[in-house]
DNA sequence: GCCATCTGTATCACACAGTGATACAGTCAC
DNA sequence: GTGACTGTATCACTGTGTGATACAGATGGC
């Protein structure tokens, strides 16, 4: 599942967890109806408890991006269903969140071409990850 | 000033807080030298309360941005002794920052193309709210 | 010099979220 | 139907965000 864990991180397990898994999903390295590892399985091999997982899962859930059978396991989303119902992530909050980066990169010294630089270096390094589908 | 604080949001009234003063500060509305409002003062103007803005405040000097004067008010740092002790950030975890809004532009259904686009509008608009100086 | 009043600081109390322990309940293979 | 697997519910503990309140340094009018 090459999910990895830091127990030393501020930013909550549950987090940590909940961004990987979308983002395998955002990439496609997780596809649609493919089975999630059990919360205890999981739990087991990061070495976190297994409620955590669980609960990860279950916001994912809510956010449209799995399904959840008790007792026969947990389902990526077909991606129809993804985007009717699911993440209410606007345009504006993204925007947002942006604007902070930007902010930070101007406050550690990049000036507004090294972190356009930056950015486009990025966003390319991201689109090559992603699975051609 | 031109800080607002929403008290319904999730995030933190002290972080609201302190990530409006960076951008004011990384986009040169809050020039080096310049005294922020009082702790009291600026706690009243936004109904929240003074302790709340301290801990802003305390936290930007920890990062280097602020000057504390007990008794004697706040001030914008000078860029040089910013640079030197200042903000932990590395291009490394504003990177990671970046892909995580990357992740959710495909999961709103944004393409790596629209991605892109949005990113470099993004990029633009704040570029052109900083001050040259 | 002293007092009033401005600054920020320290400390405690309360609420809530993240985590883990443990008991529970649905599903499926045999 | 039983056993072993799923996820769920609930409680306790801890840390963090917020606010109340008492404190301490700085400054200006007298």
């Amino acid at each position: 599942m090459a999910i990895t864990i830091d127990l030393r991180s501020t930013t909550p397990l549950e987090d940590q967890l909940r961004s990987q898994i979308r983002e395998l999903i955002a990439l496609g390295k997780l596809v649609e109806g493919e089975c999630l590892p059990s919360v205890r399985q999981l739990a087991g091999d990061l070495a976190i408890h297994f409620n955590t997982v669980a609960r990860a899962y279950r916001r994912l859930q809510d956010e449209g991006l799995l399904a959840i059978g008790r007792g026969r396991g947990v389902f990526v989303k077909e991606l129809p269903s993804r985007r009717t119902q699911s993440v209410r992530q606007t345009r504006e909050t993204l925007g947002g969140r942006l604007r902070e980066i930007f902010v930070d990169a101007r406050l550690i010294g990049l000036t507004a071409a090294q972190t356009r630089e930056f950015v486009l270096d990025e966003l390319e390094q991201f689109a090559r990850k992603e699975k051609r589908s």
